[in-house]
DNA sequence: TCAAAACACAACCATTTGGTTGACTATTAA
DNA sequence: TTAATAGTCAACCAAATGGTTGTGTTTTGA
């Protein structure tokens, strides 16, 4: 339970794997799609496929020699839950998550 | 900007710093008073406290000879608005954040 | 059939992490 | 004044991270 909240938040620490985690937003991409905008092997980036695949926030399923990945909803959920819990005891204001939603378009 | 994301998600990564986060959220707390419920040396709990000062999480003032040690508000929630914009992609439905508040009070 | 593409795997490397200990400094209380 | 308290610091250690290369293996396309 606490390990799935450890390995998350570990899995999103590193920002090449939150490029991975934007670019699997718009849709399925292979391990090699999601490896080409970095300058890095192709097995490097398949380690970090790995990380996000053993943290949940990632299904892969074989489709020809290729690996196809896709996200999964639910972990990232939970991680949102925990960090939702502080902002709650520091704003006290439930509506202030409007704000937050208009502060969330710009920066995408 | 992305180096506050790493940092961020790095020091929530590890249930040591959680649990100190969960304890300050209480109040104000020192140094000792953060490594006393672990089987750890000060210096190993000062070290951690270190890595959620540095992300920002954390503000440090000396009393005394004591550290006392309190939140920040700001960075979690430019963590938290990291997540939703994924919450959002999957659900796409802004009114189930009601329920994720109720599951919240449940699980602490 | 045969070569290239897409990936798996083992082995290796440098750096970071999470932890320790022992010696030191500064503050407080007796 | 003296002794205990709270924390700092440097040095060290084992394990994990993030990356590489070289060598397979499977699948596809020509």
């Amino acid at each position: 339970m606490n390990e799935q909240l450890d390995a998350t938040f570990h899995a999103l620490a590193d920002p090449t794997r939150r490029a991975m985690i934007s670019r699997l937003g718009q849709g399925e991409r292979s391990i090699g799609e999601l490896a080409e905008p970095f300058a890095m092997s192709l097995w490097g980036a398949a380690k970090h496929v790995r990380v996000l695949e053993t943290a949940g926030l990632v299904t892969c399923r074989k489709v020809g020699r290729s690996q196809m990945c896709r996200l999964r909803p639910n972990p990232l959920a939970q991680a949102d839950r925990w960090l939702r819990q502080w902002e709650r005891l520091w704003t006290n204001r439930l509506d202030k998550l409007e704000a937050l939603i208009e502060q969330e378009k710009e920066s995408k």
